[in-house]
DNA sequence: CGGTAAATTTAGGTATGCCGAAATTCTGGA
DNA sequence: TCCAGAATTTCGGCATACCTAAATTTACCG
């Protein structure tokens, strides 16, 4: 059988990072991908975005028309998922292994998914006991590139008495994960949506992290970055009628 | 105190690669860094080599006048030990947790010793339980730089009837570790001079390996990678009056 | 001491990936 | 329908690090 191998280019680092960007991108939501908010996440200019979608096409690693949003190909798919599955296992590996706190490990992971070799991420896989999902909940995906999301949704997207289990902390922002963290609210926490006041506001949850409920109030961004799995309407708080 | 620090511009991956091999070529044996010479061990044409020179001494890494030998400051000197612990702690640990035979860590670590951060050095470090040398015996710089060299000596230059014990085979030759590896020859190992027969050929050697001695014959590459420690002279069986 | 071969440096050019500024295309409201 | 503002692409440039080929310098030998 043939090696599952990647088409030549896609060794370099930026376009590893630019088909891995877009991936993320469309994980979890499913707004288009434009130029600028590639390149606002990359944090480069949105000419170099250009550029780059354009050498992306060339490899045959997006589909794109020009001033449309780019898609990935089901080639572009598969060496995201790759990069993916290394960034998530090394991260599990920061922490497990190193002792990282789980706000220290995006920036590490991010530069070593570009050097490590396969076989490195095969033995860390391994040594780790194959897990399915990295320290902030995101799944990892088989080494075929295959993955299953998790039925969540963000926290912001829940009405008013909503209930559920926290299966996913976006990585991104490390100074909420230090907040999250120091109020010992991580995966698995059990959060109720109490209501948002005034409309529109800040989101009233309660939240229970093992050790008895406590109420805590969230602005928009942190609202977007906690997801949560559904457990059921809580009764009695609702402000819809 | 202050933080020990590295220059800027010292944070590009060549830079390091040229500070780092330009103390390997020094650091067991004294002859001269010439161009030609770190050009060879780089893989890169002469023309690109003196453009670094000039750039790394524009860095203050090293010492240079036109057309003669380089040499590192000791700002350089300490880079490059930089460079050195890390591509070893690297090395230890891909033997000793994930596995790795020593004839597959070199070119790993060769890429990951330019993107691990201090932080995964030092966590390293103490998860390894702060080694002293790596897999082939290479002794492992202190966070300060500070390094000492074995008492060792390369197999070639000894006379025969000389005995010693294997302390560092260098790690440059995949090859040469492997076919060491599957004799059973290794750091520890008992290495008697017996001849070189006939006069500048090949080396004839008995090599105690715990279990029984067996000889071997090597030639001029592999008598200079095996780096040994006297033990005392064997007598009885030299050719030199 | 001169001349040549070897080592080294300089000169001119390539590829990647980034930038700002200018041109182009799209989109929504009047 | 038209047009202004936003989004996107194109254009000319910069930095790094590499190359080959052409100078230059060194070192050695007759």
């Amino acid at each position: 059988m043939a090696a599952r191998t990647h088409p030549p280019g896609s060794d370099s680092s930026s376009v590893q990072d630019y088909v891995k960007t877009i991936y993320s991108l469309s994980e979890w939501r499913t707004e288009p991908v434009t130029s600028s908010r590639l390149a606002a996440r990359l944090s480069v200019a949105n000419s170099s975005v250009s550029e780059m979608i354009r050498k992306l096409a060339e490899l045959g690693l997006v589909a794109h028309k020009p001033y449309r949003p780019v898609e990935l190909t089901a080639e572009g798919r598969r060496l995201a998922l790759a990069m993916v599955r290394r960034h998530r296992l090394l991260e599990t590996f920061l922490v497990q292994d190193l002792g990282y706190r789980w706000d220290e490990v995006h920036d590490e992971a991010e530069v070593l998914e570009h050097t490590v070799s396969d076989t490195f991420i095969d033995r860390l896989d391994a040594r780790l006991g194959f897990p399915s999902a990295d320290p902030h909940g995101d799944p990892i995906p088989t080494p075929e590139g295959a993955i299953t999301l998790p039925d969540a949704r963000p926290l912001d997207s829940f009405d008013d008495g909503h209930a559920g289990r926290v299966t996913r902390i976006s990585d991104e922002d490390p100074q909420l994960l230090r907040f999250l963290a120091a109020e010992d609210i991580g995966l698995g926490s059990v959060v109720t949506v109490l209501a948002r006041i005034p409309f529109g506001g800040p989101l009233q949850t309660r939240i229970d992290t093992g050790a008895g409920p406590r109420d805590f109030s969230f602005g928009d961004e942190l609202a977007r970055s906690i997801w949560v799995e559904s457990v059921g309407e809580h009764a009695g708080c609702s402000l819809v009628p």
